[in-house]
DNA sequence: TTGTATGCGTTATCAG
DNA sequence: CTGATAACGCATACAA
């Protein structure tokens, strides 16, 4: 039973060098050869460590960066957290959560005590809205590093990850082209969101060049990005016979929610219909049929975010934007389109 | 722009007292009612806010706990996760994570690190199995307060966290009896685990209880606890018409993967077979049809979990094991059996 | 290359 | 009730 936990000062009593030493070799500063290794030596059969709460008080920082988002149940955001974990593991640093809606109710109070009392090192925000936009400026007020992880609203104090969601929706386009779809419909997130209108534009544009055209009776949106707000969608979409033989949601979420109401009043995808959505979530394959989407690197840019926010930590720089790319992911329910006009079109509710 | 973050000192000059009295101030202890009023005034208007990490050096903390699980993706886990930011919210406490199949290989080095370097005040491990073991016995070695969250194994050295499995397999039992369900199968889990064990047997009691024998042919078990071994099973499975009426699988994750495949195959639920999982993610109640599962508290847990660990790290206490119900959740994959024995018993696969 | 001295911001002990 | 002062464990100018 080790009587105390050894210190610095205990080794270099040992060692009988001056504490600094010892610390300079922690540090991998300059020490001779001889001594290093009889520190080496002498910290191995001590079973020494140092403590990170001395080492973080000594060099003024707090050991720990704050992750925003509105709730971590977010599929999307548990994506995003692995990889900041996996980048957090290799750096002597943990982790507060905020979940701005926590309680049902959005709340940033606790962001702002981490802001105002330093608890923080810096502030990984998730998918930040305009509501988030006082809390990276008092981020900024007090010099205090953040990046903003696909936010859906324009950054200026932040250090920015964004997806390139035009190219994305040019994918689906090209897609459901490919597949000999003609009638297409799009039903976005909120009316404001930027990602939704980029998914959109990117979507009509490229259908365009071959073609194609979106009647503006067959844009939609959703109140929000949950997948309740789409299965409300489906409930009203799917009262009238479906004009379309494929439909894009703008977020995989969104997708799920519409699938489920879906396939309880008997519409089968692919058949009568190709759904496609967007962000990839895992979940979107464990269900049949198996939802095609378009992946977004959650994971990685959970990595970068973290790798972006300790460069930053360490020394100030400019703020950059970083863009990732998204990758069709073609699963289960997209399609060719059943020959279309038919008197056959199936819409058989269940009871 | 404030010159300087004021500091304790700061504070006492200002006030004419000594640093002593702010820190008494501050932590609610004795101080006369002038001076209260004459600091709580000053702080305000400095703006002044403690370090935690200079607080934590000098009472010997932390100020982290470690949050233990296999991987940090699953549904269940993130229940937990989001009760114990709940509790630690109000507890200027952070939190590290260590997803111990991060890169696909069981590694647990992480967190053996934290033990050795007492990065942490504390840990909770979710669902910890067998090989969890030794990371209890270091911890408890160096004296470092464990939960553990409905582990599948015996943990001698930790706090414990179980739900009663026993009974949740006889609510299942009893709600498939009152349907009329008499031929009924149960897919478990790892044959060593014990809760699925324990899921089972409180299922047979209490079919037998109601003259209802679960044969032996009809009992199954899975490797893994996952979606996929869910999806593996049911491929087996459905390779021969089915013989019972209802299907109970270990939990949640297990159901389905289990349902996908039961699904894409044409089977449909509950029409031609009921199903039951256990757990109560919210997945479940996203796809068509609805699982019906037993709802296991987990974000409740997580709270307890987190109350229960600063308990212990406040004062050590005696190794305590609390005890959580399970509820039956109806959603769409249950139902009275068809009539059996007609031979129009359907299984039609997809092409 | 190494040692000395000081700072980091609090809390706790112990006189007053 | 209040005020010095010593920990807490480490890092870093600066001197040697």
């Amino acid at each position: 039973m080790a009587s105390k936990k050894p210190t610095i000062a205990t080794v270099a009593a040992q060692a009988g060098v001056a504490v600094s030493t010892v610390s300079r070799y922690l540090n991998g500063h300059y020490v001779s050869g001889p001594v290093r290794a009889r520190l080496s030596e002498i910290i191995a059969e001590l079973g020494y460590s140092r403590s990170w709460t001395a080492r973080n008080l000594s060099l003024g920082r707090r050991g720990s960066i704050g992750v925003v988002v509105d709730s971590s149940q977010d599929p999307w955001f548990v994506q995003l957290l692995t990889g900041i974990e996996e980048e957090l593991s290799t750096r002597d640093t943990s982790l507060m959560l905020a979940s701005t809606e926590l309680r049902n109710t959005y709340d940033p109070a606790l962001v702002f005590e981490w802001i105002r009392d330093r608890r923080v090192d810096g502030l990984i925000v998730a998918k930040a809205q305009r509501r988030e936009r006082s809390l990276f400026k008092s981020a900024a007020e007090v010099g205090l590093p953040a990046v903003a992880v696909v936010p859906d609203e324009n950054v200026p104090h932040a250090q920015v990850l964004r997806s390139n969601n035009l190219l994305a929706g040019a994918t689906v386009a090209n897609h459901l082209a490919d597949l000999g779809h003609r009638e297409i419909a799009f039903a976005g997130g909120p009316r404001h969101s930027i990602d939704s209108q980029h998914r959109e534009r990117g979507l009509r544009e490229a259908l365009e060049k071959r073609g194609i055209r979106i009647s503006n009776e067959h844009v939609y949106s959703c109140d929000s990005w949950d997948v309740e707000a789409g299965s409300a969608f489906a409930e009203q979409f799917l009262e009238q016979p479906i004009e379309v033989t494929a439909l894009v949601m703008a977020n995989d979420a969104l997708a799920l929610g519409f699938m489920r109401v879906a396939l309880r009043r008997g519409v089968r995808m692919p058949d009568d219909l190709s759904l496609v959505g967007f962000d990839g979530l895992p979940q979107g394959a464990l269900i049949y049929p198996a939802l095609t989407t378009v992946f977004q690197p959650m994971r990685e840019m959970g990595r970068v975010a973290c790798r972006r926010l300790f460069e930053v930590m360490e020394e100030p720089g400019r703020l950059e934007k970083i863009e990732f790319l998204m990758e069709l992911v073609v699963r289960e329910t997209t399609a060719p389109p059943r020959t279309l006009k038919g008197p056959e079109r199936r819409l058989r509710p269940v009871t």
